[in-house]
DNA sequence: AAGTACCC
DNA sequence: CAAA
């Protein structure tokens, strides 16, 4: 039974030698947001090590260069995407899924050890994920509310890495139609997404262009870690 | 239906 | 810009 998302916080206060995975993994602070009566757990990365999360996604990005998937209903997705592990997150006019090679025929690259190291500090759960979703958003990006829920186990948590650009994050309840409240997610906030908030819609309304400096062109990448088979 | 419109 |  892995542990959940706050026990790992309370170990976090009491463990030694946890506090030493977390500076290991370039956690330099740790809180708890409230968003829409969720309580969410955050960390917050430092500065070299977002700029070595960085580093690791070139050879992602060159191996599987970015897409806007089409969505049911015949839009397009405002936000560039490619994936990281056994699988990648894809839509077309035929649905939303799961597929194991980039559309372009070859297989996702792995997830960057530092990324799963990161997961395993957050989460504390037994399992890797098999899904790192890396998603740029661009001047004009945006995206949707809408649930994960194309997963096979929803007990396990989704972990949001936010690099670049600040995002204005908006988070409803399980339904549609519910309230929803928003918050600003800064480089280096890494938000574990587990329990209640499993299944929360959830979106991105914008971006504030040119707020950081981490990538030299602007925008903002996010990775979504999951288990999804 | 992660698109849009509209709204918060 | 996360309140009330």
């Amino acid at each position: 039974m892995p542990l959940q998302a706050s026990e790992r916080m309370v170990k976090c206060d009491s463990s030694r030698f946890f506090a030493w995975e977390l500076v290991k993994n370039g956690i330099i602070a740790m809180s708890v947001l409230r968003i829409r009566g969720f309580e969410i757990h955050k960390a917050y990365l430092a500065a070299e090590a977002q700029r070595a999360l960085i580093e690791d996604l070139r050879p992602i990005l060159k191996a599987a260069p970015l897409f806007s998937p089409s969505v049911p209903g015949g839009g397009q997705m405002s936000v560039r995407m490619t994936s990281a592990g056994g699988f990648g997150w894809f839509s077309d006019a035929a649905g939303y899924r799961y597929i194991d090679r980039h559309p372009k025929g070859r297989a996702w690259p792995a997830i960057p050890a530092p990324v799963l190291n990161l997961w395993r500090a957050v989460t504390g759960v037994q399992r890797d994920p098999d899904c790192c979703l890396l998603n740029y958003y661009g001047q004009e990006a945006k995206m949707g509310l809408h649930q994960d829920k194309d997963e096979a186990d929803f007990s396990y948590p989704v972990v949001s890495i936010s690099l670049g650009d600040d995002g204005l994050f908006r988070m409803g309840e399980s339904r549609r139609g519910g309230k929803t409240d928003t918050i600003w997610l800064n480089s280096g906030d890494v938000v574990v997404m587990g329990g209640e908030a499993r299944l929360a819609y959830h979106g991105v309304d914008r971006i504030r262009f040119g707020s950081s400096r981490l990538l030299p062109k602007g925008g903002r990448i996010n990775l979504t870690l999951r288990v999804v088979t």
